[in-house]
DNA sequence: CGCTAATGTGAGTAATTGCTCACATTCAAC
DNA sequence: GTTGAATGTGAGCAATTACTCACATTAGCG
């Protein structure tokens, strides 16, 4: 940001902006959303923007930043529930509390979710990702008696990335031919497959 | 494509302009190619590209389904050796046959994979999705006795993504902290697991 | 009020884009 | 060789982009 709003007035402008570049990303799609559009839809000057925007990126890192909080939050409330719970229930309560999220403005997470490679998106992306895989780890060790894994890193980036890509995926299909329950329950059946059963296997072998 | 090159030299044109949106895409960045660009790369007057493509998509398309090909052959291959074997090693083997056809162009993939959802894109990686559910489908019958399913579409689903993405997102780390064969040997694990485990499992239930 | 800093404006610039079209060249069949 | 179709050229147009800057307005404070 270039410049920090100090009168309540500015404070405004900057939150019309992000809340435009919302709207535009819905309505025209990340890559064709300008500068230029973003401005005149939130009633301000194309000069105010830049005055407190870099440009774009800039832009839309300040509406993403905003929209991984929630989900951060929701995250956490449900781990906390879920600390105790086996890992099959763990899961499915983790996927639910997100899309619970998720579903208060699905048009705008799928088109950012569309473009999660670009600059600042995936910035985003990789902290929720380390967040959700810290969550993990702390499964994985609250419960180390039953799980015992050698290298946790690449169990926690299969299941994290195994999650959230068919879950996005999912959400992009116009006709998926079955239920979110469908989904959610197939996931879950998937990880706590994997975690309950291989890796203890393979810890012991 | 506007228009079939009926002589040699103007199907020598079409190839070129092929290769030369791959090296640019390498080089510039999907987003950033543009069709001058192109042009200018393939030693081919921008008249000559509107002539045998409808612009920059066009061309992007015909490079993607140039290498889609190559994927499905070597899909279909691994898949021959593999419909009798068990469900992890079938996993792996289909795995590294996948990477084999990847590791001729790393870069070249990463780059169009970070961009999956563009138009064009997307069309070609359905296909691809379309074509592997078939092959696991397939596998799924032959060993019908030991797997029972209800509904096969949610699973097959959660199989082919849950592999799929994984991968892309560990091919785009720049450090990933833990080797490929973990990746593998974690993903085949995970869907072995819910394959051989959890399905037959809820199959009884 | 009067004054300064903060805030706001939007026409305009420079750069880039996709793409066309009038024209030049080459091929292949006769 | 002639002729017509196929192929090739690239200057340049129209549209769009990010972004600036000279100027206007407003807020806050004595």
């Amino acid at each position: 940001m270039r410049k920090k709003p100090r009168q309540a007035r500015a404070q405004r402008r900057v939150d019309d902006l992000i809340e435009a570049t919302a709207l535009e990303i819905v309505d025209r799609g990340l890559v064709e959303t300008t500068t230029n559009h973003i401005a005149e839809r939130a009633g301000v000057s194309i000069g105010s923007l830049y005055q407190y925007f870099e440009g774009k990126s800039d832009l839309i890192i300040a509406l993403i930043e905003r929209m991984s909080a929630q989900i951060l939050d929701a995250v956490d409330e449900a781990a906390a529930d879920v600390l105790a719970a086996d890992t099959r229930m763990a899961v499915e309560r983790m996927l639910e509390a997100t899309l619970v999220v998720v579903d208060r403005r699905p048009a705008l997470y799928l088109e950012l979710m569309r473009h999660w490679q670009t600059t600042g998106v995936l910035t985003v992306i990789e902290a929720l990702e380390d967040h959700t895989m810290e969550v993990c780890r702390r499964y994985v060790l609250r419960h180390h008696e039953r799980l015992q894994i050698e290298d946790l890193r690449p169990v926690l980036f299969v299941i994290v990335n195994a999650t959230l890509f068919p879950l996005m995926r999912y959400l992009g299909l116009a006709n998926p031919g079955f239920g979110r329950d469908a989904l959610i329950a197939s996931l879950s059946d998937m990880i706590a497959g994997y975690v309950d059963t291989s890796l203890v296997r393979s810890a012991q072998g």
